[in-house]
DNA sequence: CCTATATATCGTTAAAGAGGAATATATAGC
DNA sequence: GCTATATATTCCTCTTTAACGATATATAGG
């Protein structure tokens, strides 16, 4: 129960939730996602430990960049199901359809001076 | 968005998600699931209009007793497909195994003098 | 119409959650 | 080792949520 809660719990934000469907189009590290949020790098990062903790999706860590990217699953079934069926879910939002037109013009190299 | 994370909502609270659980089992009535619940009226009560605004459960009024049942997920496709998975989700799970033990002997005309 | 009863709503309180600024941690390059 | 930088954590504030008791609503039966 508690696992499921988590999953659920972690997927009731609609930040987290644009997390999700930005990380279904590419791997992104912390300041990109800070970026197409436009939400503080701690809010951001705090987000991403929840989803984290509930199986969504795991990091690589490359020197001082931090890369993001959808789990497989394996951690949850629960996680797993909904990791699947969040990739045709909202894809008809406004909200999010917005937030995926900026991917392209965000890149690490290109977020500069922020902090 | 908002009614994606309406359903994620309302699924976030164990007791709300022992309620869908238990209503797989058979349609019950409010006094009937305060019951299995172990929760106060009042308190069952709004767990349910959470649940119901969510698309997930809906009720029939029959005299005093208003009967709940698992809605048949006609009015959001999120909520269809949460409802569909909790069929098979959480059938090992601890907590709802000990609640569904108790669900044969709970009926409304047994809950008596409680109000 | 009056009473009893099942459920819904209101008012309040305590805990959880989201947000940001400030600080800490970790790693790369010198 | 020192500095710079990307991310994580801490601290605090404000909003939301879950819980209950008390009250309101609605309906059945006399």
């Amino acid at each position: 129960m508690k696992e499921f809660i988590k999953v659920m719990k972690a997927l009731s934000d609609p930040a987290r939730v644009k997390i999700m469907k930005m990380l279904q189009h590419k791997t992104m590290c912390v300041c990109e996602i800070q970026t197409a949020l436009d939400k503080a790098q701690s809010t951001t990062s705090k987000h991403l430990k929840i989803l984290e903790d509930a199986g969504l999706i795991t990091y690589k860590k490359n020197g001082l960049w931090v890369n993001y990217q959808l789990a497989d699953g394996t951690q949850s079934p629960f996680a797993a199901s909904l990791i699947s069926h969040l990739h045709h879910w909202l894809e008809d939002d406004p909200e999010v359809q917005t937030m995926v037109q900026t991917l392209p013009a965000i890149d690490r190299n290109t977020i500069l001076n922020r902090n």
